[in-house]
RNA sequence: GCCCGGGUGGUGGAAUUGGUAUACACGAGAGACUUAAAAUCUCUUGUCAGCAAUGACUUGCGGGUUCGAGUCCCGCCCCGGGCACCA
């Protein structure tokens, strides 16, 4: 008998589709809407693993759906080449990361293409081609002139280990996220994305967007933004002012001293107005050492200094208070100084305890009745006001509103927004990455690079390693440095950093629209053809890294008028991260790489994706077991060989149980791709094959016909060879998705449980739609149920249609 | 510390709106076919009691709401992710 033979029919389909160009995607179809199907873009790291397949197989099977469903369905690939990773594992192999990159992609396009994927390989993108970053260094240039790229000499994160500065999203507690050094703090000229100055929209435009809810929480805390006042303390000393930025004014009472950060220019400017300056002047030298990581472990081990000779004025009540200098109060953030309320704020309450400062409540839980708990820690809830002047017995919230609109109009204070999201540090004192395309001349200052001359490209250095000293290699190629001022025609230098790679993956998926576009990153026409993304699936580790940068890329060339459209992704899903055997993370140095090799070897691709798919809940991942895999070998089988017996179908009507089973089946495939739960999907077909191979002479070609229509997005090739088999036309990846027909999947009996007191004690089939009455009646006749009915009256009856009754007694 | 997500058989998991808990699959056990093995097929498989019919118990723990709770509410424990002095 004809036996399945996955790797044979397999690579036989593979080579058919390029042949025929299957899965290239014109960007119109006659009577098809299009339909953008994304995922993330693998990092060339060499090797496919068993996470890339979860990712990228089940993500597959949504497009292959799409696409029978009837819209013109585009599923790009490409590989997000730049970055640190390659140039580290380059360093390690002694090789250019070039080759290295070039290697990996060819390796890793062979493997994705082994998969079945319905890739439009037409449309790859690779972004350290210089074709591609031509188009990222013209984002920057765009950037630039909208003033949404600067060059600042700012405190950052800087990795000792990879050399170079990094995003503030790019470290985590304080480590590096590549190499997981110590990052520390370092001040470097560097380039930096405006993006603080899309947060409003940034925050509100996510709220329409079908993503996950935590994706969307992440992103809004990462953002944070608070509203609150900004109160201008008065310091007589100096006939100055401090303004401090607080969100509750209504505590504004209970405010016994000031505390600013050591960065604070209040304190340098007044050096002679304190008295103590010196010990001041130390106090800022030492935490000015201090790691990030100092930082994380000291929490709550507040200190400070107080700055003798001045004193702040609270305008509230007119009350002289001490100011402090201390470190647990951010530069940044704010106005850099903060009105400390101890009773009500915990950092406040630490820092007042440790040096004797008083410690007053204004906000109590349980006004009128006044009594206060003594404090074992701040109380940061809302209640009552009291010791606050006519605010008292005034409700915080209230108060809040009060008191701001008191001072407002006293000119003592004014509303404020801010917001956590600090701008986005872009500079790398990398080799591998896209240089920034910046002149600067002694005589015109920094010259963006003429869009003419673009792309600006990476010279193929022998000697790439980092310097270490804070300068990109690119610096050691006079070459490459050495240019005419733009402006004036003199003797200036290029910028040697190269930009940070998540530039380059935050705008790839415009690219795919019109990857070959010579004349712009994308036709117009083209970007309103595709774009935004319909689908998007990815790794929930990118929630606030790649996510929030592309969105605002988006809104910038939106601002810009080159798109026309806000958001770039409207629906996006998260896959589970797949674990190693051991239940850790996947990773080279722990030896818990899986590779899917041997297991598409043995059972084929179609039985792995199909494998992925059944696993579990797609967004759920977890530690691989390839155990469960023969299961899925079993059921392809079983169908292979069903269909290959050729039974032939009896009469129409005999047979309709296995129909209609065929038309719920029908109705549950279709519902569960479209919600991800690709799990269920393929348990529901196993079930509708037990039952066919019950009695395979139920079906009539037809059903077949249906069945590996409902198999092709998981199995394609499979399916595409019974298809043939069968001897239906064409593809079955060109066939449109089955429809079901309502009435057969409709129930004509149901099975109502029949509970006494909430215990299930008999079940019994009666014709659909049956009344309260009837049913009423068969309950009390069941044997079971009259056990322990008992005779007795019942006190209720709870009856719900096609489903239960319950007799209480 | 704060914000999310999760905890169901030996294992992966199902239960879409508060209505049969454990679908589907793996594994295990028994049997059929076979000289034998593989493959395939059939049956059993949450726990306890029972020959059985059947009954009791069971969704991390403890309470609650409800005729009825894996699902809702309160309190706790554990695991995973994010944030981490953001005033």
């Amino acid at each position: 008998m004809n036996k399945y033979n996955p790797q044979k029919i397999e690579a036989k389909w593979q080579k058919e589709w390029e042949k025929k160009k299957r899965h290239e995607t014109k960007d119109r179809a006659e009577g098809k809407k299009n339909f953008y199907h994304l995922v993330m873009f693998p990092y060339p790291s060499g090797d496919l693993h068993i996470g890339h397949w979860y990712n990228f197989a089940p993500a597959d099977v949504y497009a292959r759906f799409k696409k029978m469903q009837g819209f013109n369905v585009m599923s790009p690939i490409g590989f997000d080449a730049f970055g640190l990773p390659a140039e580290n594992a380059a360093i390690k192999r002694g090789i250019h990361p070039r080759d290295w990159t070039e290697k990996n992609i060819k390796k890793m396009r062979k493997q994705l293409q082994s998969m079945g994927n319905m890739y439009d390989w037409s449309r790859e993108v690779v972004t350290c081609e210089p074709e591609y970053y031509k188009w990222t260094q013209w984002m920057f240039l765009q950037l630039y002139k909208k003033g949404l790229a600067y060059k600042a000499k700012v405190p950052a994160n800087f990795c000792p280990s990879c050399k170079t500065v990094l995003a503030n999203e790019q470290v985590a507690g304080g480590k590096c996220e590549r190499c997981d050094s110590e990052v520390i703090q370092k001040e470097i000229n560097q380039w930096m994305f405006k993006i603080s100055d899309y947060a409003e929209r940034l925050l509100k435009e996510i709220d329409d967007l079908d993503w996950p809810e935590t994706t969307k929480i992440m992103q809004k805390n990462w953002i944070g933004k608070s509203e609150g006042y900004n109160i201008k303390f008065e310091i007589p000393a100096c006939s100055g002012e401090i303004p401090v930025f607080t969100t509750r004014v209504d505590t504004l009472f209970g405010c016994t001293y000031l505390v600013l950060a050591p960065e604070h220019p209040f304190i340098e400017n007044h050096q002679a107005e304190i008295t103590n300056y010196k010990f001041v002047e130390q106090y800022i030298e030492s935490s000015k050492k201090k790691t990030e990581r100092d930082r994380i472990s000291e929490m709550g081990e507040k200190t400070g200094v107080c700055l003798e000779g001045v004193k702040a004025v609270n305008p509230v009540n007119g009350r002289e208070i001490p100011i402090f200098v201390a470190d647990y109060v951010l530069f940044h953030y704010g106005t850099g100084a903060v009105m400390a309320v101890p009773a009500h704020d915990q950092r406040d309450f630490e820092f007042a305890q440790k040096y004797n400062l008083p410690i007053k409540m204004v906000i109590c839980p349980n006004y009128p009745k006044n009594i206060c708990p003594i404090l074992d820690r701040a109380f940061e809830d809302e209640g009552f006001l009291v010791d606050s002047d006519r605010f008292t017995g005034m409700p915080s919230k209230e108060a809040r509103q009060r008191i701001g609109e008191w001072l407002e109009s006293r000119k003592k204070a004014e509303k404020k927004i801010y917001y956590r999201l600090r701008d986005w540090l872009i500079s790398r004192q990398r080799y591998w990455g896209a240089p920034i395309p910046m002149i600067l001349c002694q005589q015109c200052g920094w010259q963006p690079v003429d869009e003419k001359d673009l792309p600006v490209l990476l010279p193929a250095l022998k000697d790439f390693r980092p310097t270490g000293e804070g300068k990109s290699p690119l610096a050691k190629a006079d070459k490459f440095v050495s240019v005419a001022c733009p402006k004036c025609g003199g003797q200036a230098e290029r910028e040697t950093d190269t930009m940070d790679t998540f530039v380059c993956s935050s705008w790839y998926f415009f690219r795919y629209a019109d990857p070959r576009n010579k004349e712009m990153f994308a036709s117009k026409e083209k970007l309103n053809a595709w774009l935004p993304v319909n689908m998007y699936i990815g790794g929930a580790e990118h929630s606030v890294l790649h996510l929030l940068y592309s969105r605002f890329f988006t809104k910038a060339m939106q601002d810009q008028n080159f798109i026309d459209f806000a958001e770039p992704f409207l629906r996006l899903r998260h896959q589970g991260i797949i674990l190693g055997p051991d239940g850790q993370k996947m990773s080279k140095s722990r030896g818990n790489v899986v590779d899917p090799d041997e297991q598409v070897k043995k059972y084929g691709a179609d039985a792995v994706r199909m494998y992925l798919c059944f696993m579990g809940p797609y967004n759920q991942g977890g530690p691989w077991n390839p155990n469960g895999l023969v299961g899925i070998q079993r059921f392809l089988q079983r169908t292979w060989d069903i269909i290959n017996s050729k039974t032939k179908a009896k009469t129409e009507n005999q047979y309709i149980e296995i129909e209609k089973l065929l038309h719920k089946t029908i109705k549950k495939v279709t519902e569960d791709i479209e919600g991800l739960r690709f799990n269920t999907a393929v348990s529901s077909l196993m079930i509708l094959i037990n039952e066919i191979s019950k009695q395979p002479e139920a079906l009539k070609i037809e059903n077949w016909k249906s069945i590996v229509q409902l198999m092709a997005p998981f199995v394609p090739h499979f399916a595409e060879e019974l298809w043939q088999q069968l001897d239906f036309k064409d593809s079955v990846h060109s066939q449109s998705w089955p429809v079901y027909d309502s009435g057969l999947v409709k129930e004509k009996t149901a099975l109502i449980i029949v509970q006494v007191n909430g215990r299930v004690r008999d079940k019994i089939e009666v014709p659909a739609d049956l009344p309260e009455g009837q049913i009423r009646d068969l309950a009390f006749s069941s044997k079971k149920a009259q056990n322990w009915i008992d005779g007795k009256k019942p006190k209720k009856i709870i009856f719900v249609p096609n489903k239960l009754i319950n007799i209480v007694i």
